[in-house]
DNA sequence: CGATCACATGTTAACGTTCACATTAAAACA
DNA sequence: TGTTTTAATGTGAACGTTAACATGTGATCG
């Protein structure tokens, strides 16, 4: 920068102006130095700058896992949303780990991130304080919980999956069972069965035995449904934590000769990409995937500028898409 | 730092050693001070520590879009081998734009990262410039070419695409078609079509008229079969430039009773994550999604590390995979 | 017409580390 | 025993920018 300012013939603080408020430096000044910075293809040092003004232009954002389109397309959105800001995002995963979360978390923090976007809201002790204590807007994302650590942005996985089954109610269906994978590290998962658990009761059915365990995947579903119907359990639908698991059952229905929706109603959740080409097309639940991503930019880029939270816990909906499985 | 060095007795330059090389502080001292690190919850700058050491612990990735599974795949194999280094990554998208990508690099630049990774092999002269003077390693992944900027690490479109036609050919076919987005944003689907061609020259059959244009999801699939079939184009066989292509064409037969594979052999190219969920599964092309990031990470740490470029094109090969379709 | 103000630019120091070199003490050696 | 080597730590400066304050110039005002 010196090298600049020493051939344009003003100081460097001049440079830096041109480059941080252009609007504070003479026209004609501010043109002979762009012209330089041109000429001589000088790249300011972002490091340098961050570490004398206190503050950089990173974004970290830990997800579990990234090569999942859940993930992938709220990354998105969050780009979309910083990159206007000349902010960036510094990636990292987390394994569905609360304690590689808490590591990462703390090699994120040595680079003074400006915001911190997390999935979900179960995290470590550890990670709790740590948060605290660097002071940047902290963005769960995901599960809605009423009270979250700073922000929360997403949708109820209850309503949503309430929202489900009470639609099969309404076509007539009354054993209604709910496959998901109760693996503990996955709340989600368990949001969504007391979602259907919730709407049973609301509609006096019973269904205490109508719960099957799955892996989320679609042979995590065949596994499951081949179990069920060996075991002549009678169920007219079937509600699925996500959208794998309902691929793989209908796949599986297809190989029993089940007729969907004729005996069987398929629903499956989170509207995954290739959910609407199968046949039967599958009944589902959309998520704000990306608006997600999105609106937890536009508030870190809100909240940057010095605005207060106004909301702590933004709700993004769903929307239950009816297609033929049901 | 200068308050932990206080409160242990020693200089700074005893901590940061502690953090950096602790072999080389005497065991006791060593103890001392990550003690007193632990208790004062000191997180070390590492904005600060950039700017001192001239180096810092980013690797800047710019891809096309995230919210795709070929991406997303790279990325989580990129991170997954630079995070033991305590290395980062910097995301940024281009959405296909080589002006884009300059202008994202630009932004990334200031941050001084220690590598590049970018998809494609396609770029702006400004970029070409800029990542020259930049000096840092540069991978680029996905198409290989035989004289990379620096070094490419991918596979082979051309011959994974004859490979696939190869197999058709083989199993009696003779009136192969070609389907994909010839939009020339899209290097890597104008391989393909090249390997279609290639392939089916090697073994004389003539394919002119048999190249359809379509865009690169499951409706593009639907909407050009549609119009093939309406033009009555005899043909046995189609490969696509993609298995959401494929996906498409499979399910338009479907809908207007063409058997597959019996009047229509398809095959996809891809492997994506639910071609093989489909009735009937789709023939595709897996390609080393995950092994690309992953080996473009390794290869970085290798070359941070001191060892020269012994392989600047890297083939990571792929793998026909034959399903019911074919 | 002198005081006040806005504007454009400059000066100095500091951000929190780590490099390069210097120092000290103890160990190893001839 | 004197000299060299090794290990452990310290000193001062520097990385490249920007915050805070200072200065100088011409315009505006009563």
């Amino acid at each position: 920068m010196s090298d600049v300012a020493r051939l344009v013939g003003v100081s460097t603080m001049t440079v830096s102006r041109v480059l941080n408020q252009p609007d504070s430096v003479a026209l004609e000044t501010r043109e002979r130095v762009l012209q330089v910075i041109l000429a001589q293809g000088f790249v300011p040092n972002g490091v340098a700058g961050s570490l004398r003004a206190q503050r950089g232009h990173g974004v970290a954002c830990v997800v579990p896992h990234i090569a999942n389109s859940v993930f992938s397309d709220t990354l998105q959105g969050l780009n979309d949303a910083l990159r206007p800001a000349s902010m960036h995002v510094l990636l990292g995963t987390s394994g569905y780990s609360p304690g590689e979360e808490a590591r990462v978390l703390e090699e994120f923090a040595r680079l003074r991130p400006e915001a911190i976007v997390l999935w979900g809201t179960r995290r470590h002790a550890k990670s709790r304080a740590f948060l605290r204590r660097l002071g940047a807007p902290v963005i769960e994302i995901y599960d809605l919980v009423p009270d979250p650590f700073d922000q929360v942005i997403g949708f109820s996985n209850e309503l949503a999956m309430r929202a489900v089954v009470e639609r099969l109610i309404a076509s007539g269906r009354t054993r209604i069972a709910f496959v998901g994978n109760a693996n503990d590290r996955d709340l989600s998962s368990a949001q969504r069965a007391d979602g259907w658990r919730m709407a049973l009761r609301a509609a006096h059915i019973g269904a205490h035995d109508l719960l099957f365990e799955a892996q989320a995947s679609a042979s995590g579903g065949e596994d499951v449904f081949r179990k069920i119907s060996s075991a002549h359990v009678a169920i007219d639908a079937v509600c699925c934590a996500n959208d794998l698991i309902g691929i793989g059952i209908l796949s599986e229905c297809r190989r029993l000769g089940i007729s969907v929706p004729g005996e069987l109603a398929v629903a499956g959740f989170g509207d995954f990409p290739f959910s609407q080409m199968f046949a039967p097309s599958l009944t589902t639940v959309r998520l704000p995937r990306y608006a997600i991503g999105r609106v937890a930019g536009e508030q870190i880029l809100k909240r940057l500028a010095g605005a207060p939270v106004e909301q702590r816990v933004i709700d993004l909906g769903f929307e239950v898409v009816v297609r033929a499985s049901t």
